[in-house]
DNA sequence: TCATAATGCTATGTCACATAACAGTCAATC
DNA sequence: GATTGACTGTTATGTGACATAGCATTATGA
């Protein structure tokens, strides 16, 4: 084993999960509630919140991305990302614009204002996760999102 | 068609972040999405969820523990495990015990019956999590937990 | 003794998220 | 070329986890 718990006695035999704190699970829900609050408070500072941030962030990301395209890919529903879309509209964000081969799907694009929040809130964000992950080392930090990528990243061939 | 996502090339030398997928706190809050999923369906099987079953654990690990000290441990308020309590009281998996120098504070100690269903919710849980950390290598969750832990565990050595 | 704090608890609010249904549009099949 | 099914954006509504405020009781300590 690299690395010994400094925890209780732990019987080698008892190699299986037998505490709460053996469950990857228990770790990864305290580490997002961990960061979910950093993040919250931070994006206060810009009067927003984690998922409208990330839903801005697609549009910049990926201009012309249409709301369900945003949905799927944040892993949110349709009816939910209304009211944010609203928002970020009414803050003058994004524009939509109408698909030209089917008139069901708005393409979004982000407007200036969009792209400069989408910068600031990103670096709000982006002190907030050095702080946190502070006590990892550069390597560290890029072999943790390695593996978390790996959990819920769906099998197929996708992104390199 | 949909958009694809073309990804910009990343240069190496630009680490900072600078899109929402290179923030660990995104892939955190996915992967921890994912697994709450998987153990919300796994303990179904159970009739239970992940925070009573986080609470019955603190019980069987720390026979006597008080329910405030279970909220300490868990980061949770006091008012909610009040419900949780009552249903894993009603299912006979735990007894409460007038301490003997705090009249405040009751003891709460795990029953026969409390003890074999935090082996069976346990168990359930394990088998969720070797399947969702199928594709990382054993060195590689222990890496992942111990990163995990390094974040939303304080600074002191602390057990919880 | 009086102020402060901790425990277990009730009542209530909030907020993210899911479900169900809708009209309009598209695409494929018969 | 109607029809069937699927997809889009949307409204309305439910739900479930969680936080807040306050209570009576008991403990602590200046």
């Amino acid at each position: 084993m690299p690395l010994e718990k400094t925890q209780p006695e732990r019987n080698p035999e008892d190699a299986k999960f037998g505490r709460l704190d053996d469950l990857v699970g228990y770790h990864l829900r305290r580490a997002s509630i961990f960061d979910l609050q950093g993040v919250g408070s931070a994006l206060e500072r810009a009067n927003t919140r984690p998922v409208p941030m990330s839903v801005l962030l697609s549009i910049t990301e990926t201009p012309g991305i249409s709301s369900a395209e945003i949905c799927r890919s944040l892993g949110m529903q349709r009816a939910n990302i209304v009211p944010i879309l609203a928002e970020l509209e009414e803050r003058g964000l994004f524009l939509r614009e109408a698909d030209e081969s089917d008139q069901r799907v708005q393409r979004l694009f982000p407007t200036r204002r969009g792209e400069e929040a989408a910068t600031e809130w990103l670096a709000l964000v982006a002190e907030h996760e050095r702080s946190m992950l502070r006590r990892l080392t550069a390597a560290e930090q890029t072999e943790l999102r390695r593996l978390l990528a790996k959990i819920w990243q769906e099998d197929g061939p996708k992104q390199g």
